[in-house]
DNA sequence: TCACGCGTCGTAAACGGTTACGAAATTGAT
DNA sequence: ATCAATTTCGTAACCGTTTACGACGCGTGA
């Protein structure tokens, strides 16, 4: 056997950090950390048995080296793809902006951690299907046939929203309601429409909620509540300019989604009024691609992936369900101002 | 993750015929064929040096065993994956209905051919990136510049969508405009809005050309055009609303799109005019949760799915770009009658 | 008959990981 | 200081495939 000799640094310079050629192995950060490659797999995959500062020093030579694992060769060694299925409500054809934009960061935290998308989103209104070891749930309502079947199977999987029991991730859409009130409240406004999608939808009952209580907090009167079921611009737009066009002249709408503001801002103008002049408006989710001067609160999405491939882990390991909300922010942009 | 312990019975039992437990390996079928593994290989592989009868045994004794090639284990010998990555032009943001039933049927047949899916629609507005072997561009206009890239960079692609000299697939659009066109014409109407999205898009403008033609052809004044630039239903809805609204009182329109479609509808029923006794309405793209009652031109979204990794296959391959067009149908459902 | 070439095929070494096993080093108790 | 118990780590054997290389058998030309 060949114990760690200095001597071949000085033979061959082929030992180097940085790996002769192409993408760097669990033998070249093997190399640049001292130690060999079973105690690199090791303190990589967080197992047992690694001094702290061995995994300290094998870590730092991973991300000095840019080690990518081989997807292949793991799977290959443990026999199995560890594959997560995605399953939405109606497949891929109710891919909100929303979810298409937390799919991308999915997919990037995915790739990362190892884990391997195995099928794109499907399933159509069927449960989820394949056979892949863990599912993400996307959209899933509180009666949702999914949740009890995947409970049933003793199937692992996360869902993106909250649900009682049920291991999952969501903002804290209760206090990004209430955030939206008190921004509203602070402007001085009094007179505000409640704009939600599918209302039994935990998202936007949560939002719902937050946001009449807080509104109820500063002594204001309740809201009227408006409600467009399919959640689109359209839907949005049609019913609010019915509600205008019935003369109402609220002077603030929070719209439970970004999508549905862009709805609101269309129907105001139609008719005539300036946003935020005449009325101001104020969305959810804070979408790239929306979110051009309005105001929203904003969803941490990259979090919100982060978070989703955490308690994937977790669940493939069989841990206890956990539920995660994340913190929820304000971004004041240009559709609210000050009520005259 | 808890691995499958694998088969660990009998000893001596491991070089039979059939796989001891799960799947059968290369191992297997060497043993069946009476061969080495480095022959099964190159027999499956339609390596050269392997005896005809030979070729033949190994094959037979393959399907006898059900032998499937692991891909991991494939991929770690290639030194490579062939994956194909998903470029759609403005990344998951714009995924429009249409695009996402696509998707779905897509990854249905990239599993089945043994491609594999590697980064999820991407790039936003930057150029396919990744280290992909393939690329499918979606939602690509005459001008966009992933083409010229690609093209440039020599990387083979495969385009939905038609370009002059590129490798694509797309349905026969302008043979729909015209399935449109003399379905209304056989229905007697004479005043008739066509209503396109971004008219840049290929897509659109040959529908369109296809549709004023075949009016033309049939004796009839060109319709007036309205165009929606984001081809959203609330966009279609606004124009047609506002086109309605001044005066105008067509007795058919066709929207490109049958996203499109809907925002016609719903602009019509607010206006009190009823669908199809007032005016008819006709779509494309025959979209399953659209589709409920709509009169349509269809388009095969299985073929497409089917050719566009055909396309892939000869992409890789190195072949002649060929192009494809796709036969397309009318539906004729309940948005469209006689004038009377 | 011998050498040579060619077509077939078997052997073994990769590919890049994981992990069982045992050796070495460390610790603690006596 | 000695020895056992316990960490920590290195070695090597796998996972299932591809492919370079060499061995072998068989005709052919001399």
């Amino acid at each position: 056997m060949a114990p760690r000799s200095p001597a071949q640094e000085g033979a061959a310079a082929r030992t180097e950090a940085s790996p002769a050629r192409g993408r760097a192995t669990i033998r070249d950060v093997a190399a640049a950390a001292g130690v060999s490659i079973g105690t690199v797999s090791r303190a990589l995959n967080a197992r047992s048995g690694v001094h702290a500062a061995t995994r300290q020093r094998v870590m730092d030579a991973a991300t000095a080296l840019a080690y990518d694992p081989d997807r292949a060769a793991r799977e290959l060694s443990n026999r199995r793809a560890v594959s997560v299925g995605l399953s939405m409500a109606h497949g891929y054809r109710r891919l909100t902006p929303f979810f298409a934009l937390f799919l991308e960061r999915l997919s990037a935290h995915l790739a990362m951690s190892g884990l391997r998308v195995d099928d794109l989103p499907t399933g159509g209104d069927g449960l989820p299907v394949g056979d892949a070891d863990a599912f993400v749930l996307l959209g899933a309502h509180p009666d949702d046939p999914r949740i009890g079947h995947l409970l049933a199977a003793g199937r692992p999987f996360v869902l993106v929203g909250r649900h009682p029991g049920v291991r999952g991730v969501a903002a804290d859409d209760e206090a990004g309601g209430r955030l939206a009130a008190e921004h509203l409240l602070r402007l001085g406004h009094h007179d505000v429409v409640l704009l939600t999608g599918q209302p039994h939808a935990q998202a936007m009952a949560d939002r719902a909620r937050g946001f009449t209580t807080a509104l109820a907090d500063g002594g204001m009167a309740a809201p009227t509540r408006l409600v467009a079921d399919d959640g689109s611009p359209l839907g949005a737009y049609r019913v609010l300019r019915a509600h205008l066009e019935s003369g109402a002249r609220p002077t603030a709408v929070f719209a439970a989604t970004d999508e549905m503001a862009t709805g609101c801002i269309a129907a105001a103008g139609d008719l005539g009024l300036q946003v935020p002049a005449d009325v101001s408006v104020i969305g959810f989710d804070d979408l790239p691609e929306i979110g051009d001067g309005l105001t929203t609160v904003r969803q941490d999405f990259e979090a919100l992936a982060r978070e989703t491939v955490a308690l994937l882990h977790e669940a493939l390991h069989g841990d206890e369900p956990r539920s995660v909300r994340l913190p929820v922010t304000l971004i004041s942009r240009g559709t609210t101002a000050e009520r005259r």
